[in-house]
Order: structure tokens, then sequence, then C-alpha cells
DNA sequence: CCTTTTATAGTCACTCTGACCATTGAAAGG
DNA sequence: CCTTTCAATGGTCAGAGTGACTATAAAAGG
């Protein structure tokens, strides 16, 4: 870097948090209400300022806990990019960090100090949202989609132990296709590190059809071969 | 976003530039020479401090055509991510977005006011670099290796008209790997938009050997099926 | 008991891939 | 001039992977 002999400005530095989760078929992100100009009354992303001493992945997962309650360990925080169009925000110069985040049984959210409601959202969101908040969405649910491929993220939106129909629920869920039930099944199996069978054989009874084979998620990051979408 | 209700800290944003060539065989990365502390003497990615009404992709390519020379519009340059630990920089908080830039053929470098000595430096790098560089640059070499496989950007180190001899030897530079040059060459072709034969069948000779067809860019962003790593 | 529903097992044709071998066309060297 | 060398190009072949599809198993609900 070359700080030197060169002037700086002082910006703001906030993180943008795009939160999924996946529940009874749908794919849902959570918003917030502002309760305050600019944009009164629209729904935003949650987010919020870096504090002083504190990383970017640090913010975000602080205002990650406060606005679901969910612990950090539970879930997938991954930064997705950072906005930093000089007009973005019209009260002044706002640098954003942008994070994607994936939760697996969603509690009721909290609304913070600052919003005047916070909810789950059913995916695609039909109003548009304040500030740039339609464009980071829109880049964190194709990142999602693409990360679904070509590495083991689908398990992030499960319990710790589910079955493979739920697994093949997310992938349907979040691209909006429709997949081959064995197929499905014989790729991830197929696919070393993806899942593994939890021991003793238990299955899931209490709804229709058969009892389901349970597993867990295998740890593998990176898929081999990739599960390419259709 | 909620500004509403808490203080904020004022920050320097930044932008870094981790820049890759191709070059006789061997990959190598645009580093400057630190002239003043902290860090004085040693390499360090170009970069500097975003303007008041710049965003951080305007002073990414401003940065890239100082210290390059190359015209935004003849690379490919591409965000990778933010980095904004608090020790990162010894002087003050400093958030950083680190780019990525591709550069067909690299004129020699300029160095700025700022550097003692502009380079290019061959990959891997034997030293450690100034900050936390080490890591955005090990960072962005991994992102290019693997955008390599699904998109087309390997076109983005070769000049306009290229062979598809030239095309592998990027392949096999950023990846480290040695392919297969006839399956190769069935897979490029094979791929819809990957590249697209110059008109009137020219070739190239010169060198040793049979000579080659031309090929352009064929526009493609995402390559399918994509070009996987051995 | 019979139907519905979901999980699981298996088949088959087609494509893609990696590992090869063969040929072509130019330059280099005697 | 002829031979060698070298890279580009063309082709083969077996095995893995995939999509479309059929069949069976095990539960719930009437």
């Amino acid at each position: 870097m070359s700080y030197d002999k060169h002037a700086f400005e002082p910006f703001a530095v906030a993180v943008d948090l795009a939160v999924f989760t996946v529940r009874d078929g749908a794919l849902r992100v959570l918003l917030i209400r502002r309760g305050e100009e600019p944009h009164a009354g629209r729904w935003a992303l949650p987010g919020g300022f870096l504090r002083p001493a504190e990383s970017a992945e640090d913010a975000a997962a602080r205002e990650l806990a406060e606005k679901t309650g969910v612990p950090p360990e539970g879930c997938h925080l991954e930064q997705l990019r950072t906005y930093s169009a000089p007009g973005r925000d019209p009260r002044m110069r706002v640098v954003s960090v942008a994070y994607t985040a994936l939760v697996p049984d969603p509690p009721e959210p909290r609304a913070g100090t600052d919003a005047a409601e916070a909810r789950w959202v059913d995916w695609p969101v039909g109003e548009s949202l304040a500030f740039d908040h339609d464009a980071i969405l829109a880049d964190a649910h194709e990142r999602v989609g693409a990360k679904l491929e070509y590495t083991g993220l689908a398990t992030a939106f499960c319990p710790p132990v589910f079955t493979l129909g739920e697994l093949q629920a997310v992938y349907e869920t979040v691209w909006g296709t429709a997949l081959d039930r064995p197929n499905f099944r014989r790729k991830v199996l197929a696919t070393p590190g993806f899942v593994a069978a939890v021991g003793g054989e238990p299955r899931r009874t209490g709804g229709r059809g058969k009892p389901a084979a349970l597993y867990r998620a295998g740890g593998a990051v990176a898929l081999h071969p990739p599960l390419l979408r259709p």
C-alpha cells in the first residue's frame, strides 16, 4: 500500500448481512424494516458499523448474533464483497462489507434498537429494498446458488442430523428447480466427505412414506465431483 | 444498515492490487518496494487510498493504470475481498479492499512517487511481503486458479489473438501442472463460446513445429462444461 | 386390505474424460 | 537436399459420470 505522501479521507465502514434460511420448502431472508430516515419504513438488510477494535468478520458475527440469536458457531458466515459507490448512502460516505450467512433453524428474529421490525421474508422479496441492498441481496443469492454446486455448503441450511430428502429440498429451494431423487441420492453418496451416515442406522419416521436414513455433514469443503445445476 | 443511534469510527479505506501476468512460461505478480516506513525496503502490493468521490472499483482501475500503464479496458479487474483486521497497519486503522487484475502483455512498470521500485516478480515470491499482503496474494492466486476452471478468464492473460498452445500455457503456469495437449484442445473447442477461430484460417509460424491456428476470446463468461484441474 | 407417499435400489444409453498413438507441417542441422 | 526435431492436430478406446426411467420397500391413512 502507498499511503505515504497521499492524503486520505475518512470513511464510515459498515457490514451488511444477507442471512438465508430454508423453511417449509421456501427460501427466506432476514430483513429489518427501517425505523428512521433515510428510507424509513422500507425493508433493508441487517447490519451496522464497525467498532474501533473490531474486524469486519467480528462485526458481522456480532450483528448476526444480535439480530438472530444464533451463535456464530452454529451457522455459516462468509464475506460476500464490498460496496463502495460514493452515493450509496445519502447522508455520508459509507463503505459496506457485505456478508452472507446461512442458518439452519431460524428462531424468531429480534428487532434491534434501530429497527422497527425484523422478519424472515420469502425470496424473492416483492418490494425493493433500501440503499443498494437489492443488489447486495441478488449477489448473495447468486453466490449461494453457485457455492451449492462445488462445496458442501448445503448442509449449513440443515440441522445437525438430516435426511437426504431434506438436503435435496435445500438444493431445489435455492436453485428453484426440481431434481431427480434417485440421481441426487447417487451423487451425494458418491461424493466423498459430503455426508456421513449416522451410526446405528436410526431412521426418521412420523411423516408419510418410508422412513429415511439420517446423515450428518461430512466435513468436506469442496465437492469432487461437483453437483452441477441442470 | 443500522447507523442510527450508533456511534461510528472513521477509517482509512484503501485498495490493494494483486496484478498477475504470464510471461515466458512463468506466473508473475507486480510488486513495489516500499520506500518509507513501515516496512521500508520490503516488497508490497501496489495500492492506495480511495479519493473522496471515488468507488473502490474506480480507485483500483486508477491505481492499475498508474502503476502499469495498462488502460483499464485491456485487462481483467475484479474485486477479491476486503481485509479489515485491526492491527494490519501499525500506523492507523486501514480497511483495504483487495482487487485481482490479469494483464496480457506486461509493459515495464512505473515506480510511483511512493515506491522506490516497481517490478514483475516470479510467483511464488521468495520473501515475505509487507503488512498482510502475503495472505492477500495467496488468496488472489487461489481465486485465479479456481476461476480458470469455470470461467473463460484464461483469455485475459493472452493477447487479443492467441494459439491454443499459449492458452494451455496459461493454465499450466497458473495451476503448476502439465496438461495433455490433445485433450486440452478437445475440451476448449467443445466448450461453446470459450474461443472463436480467427477468420481466413491464418496460422502462426516462425517458431518450431507445425504452425498453430489462431483464436480470439469467445466472450463466454462461464464455461459449460467446466475445465477442472487434474 | 388397499391406496398413497416417500425412500431406496437398479437399469440403460449417452456423454465426458484421461491415457494413449498417429500424422502433419514447419524449422534446424548436417 | 535430406533427415531430424518439434509442436499442432487428428483419432481411438476403456472407464467414469449422468439423465431418464423402472421397480421395490416401508410407513401412514382410509
